[in-house]
DNA sequence: TATTGTTATACTCTATAACTATA
DNA sequence: TATAGTTATAGAGTATAACAATA
């Protein structure tokens, strides 16, 4: 059994998930999401509308840095725009039928080639380790 | 027992692993190793010398994108350039003794803080579960 | 010719600063 | 005044193209 000390971890977590996110901007073709946008349109399709601000704290970027982002979705229709009633302020995106589409794996690529990867090279007890990390890297990111 | 379908393993690793890079991304303090420096340096302490096509290659970025960074590294000592005798193309990259007290948990804002975090907030077995799962994002990385 | 690496230039993503609108 | 968001500008990181040196 080994010992996972805190400091191994963080350097190959670190070392991993680089990599796999160099990776995957490699994929950018022609109309295809870009790595923030699938992100953004990932986060409204689990976790419902929400505020400008509250997408940029969850993606942990500035407001001013996801408003390209945002600005891009919503002139491809796969984000709407509503403004809350109860404060002019605010602005509530949500996900459209198209932007869910997007969202298949047929139709993105980074999502749809990590789902081919896995499902043809890993056992079904690797995918449960990953599945098993992946809301604890979140909370890494959280607790940072 | 969930299914762990690929398709949702890899929308929620794509989420957990931007969200992180994007909030290591913002310790960016004067005189920190960057994030790619602190990942260049980590694969030649993990994998010993190596030239700087292996080493873009490791890093899945091109043998251009690497040169500032090998340059940065070099010039503050960090990593020592030596010409391969064998093969007068080849640059052989090989971390300094500087270079390993660089990535030193203290010295190394990022993986300090990485560290740290996982230290107080984690159990044994969710730090497992993270060392787990690195080489299998690795992998991950390299099928895709 | 093919491979290794460098230099020059441009694009993507994100940051900070300054601003407007609403609370 | 404080908060939500936008616009303008800059910096980090990576890409492609063109080149030089060696195999």
């Amino acid at each position: 059994m080994p010992a996972n000390e805190p400091g191994d971890v963080a350097a190959a977590l670190f070392l991993s998930i680089g990599v796999l996110v160099r990776r995957l901007r490699q994929f950018q073709a022609e109309g295809d999401l870009s790595l923030p946008e699938t992100s953004v349109l990932r986060r409204l399709e689990r976790g419902g509308p929400a505020t400008v601000t509250a997408l940029a704290k969850g993606e942990q970027i500035s407001v001013q840095s996801i408003g390209s982002t945002l600005a891009a979705l919503e002139s491809r229709g796969l984000i709407e725009r509503r403004s809350d009633p109860a404060d002019g302020r605010r602005a509530v995106m949500h996900i459209t039928r198209a932007g869910t589409h997007a969202m298949s794996d047929k139709r993105n690529v980074r999502i749809g080639r990590m789902t081919r990867a896995l499902a043809d090279g890993f056992t079904p007890a690797e995918l449960a380790q990953l599945t098993a990390a992946a809301p604890l890297i979140e909370r890494l990111a959280a607790s940072i």
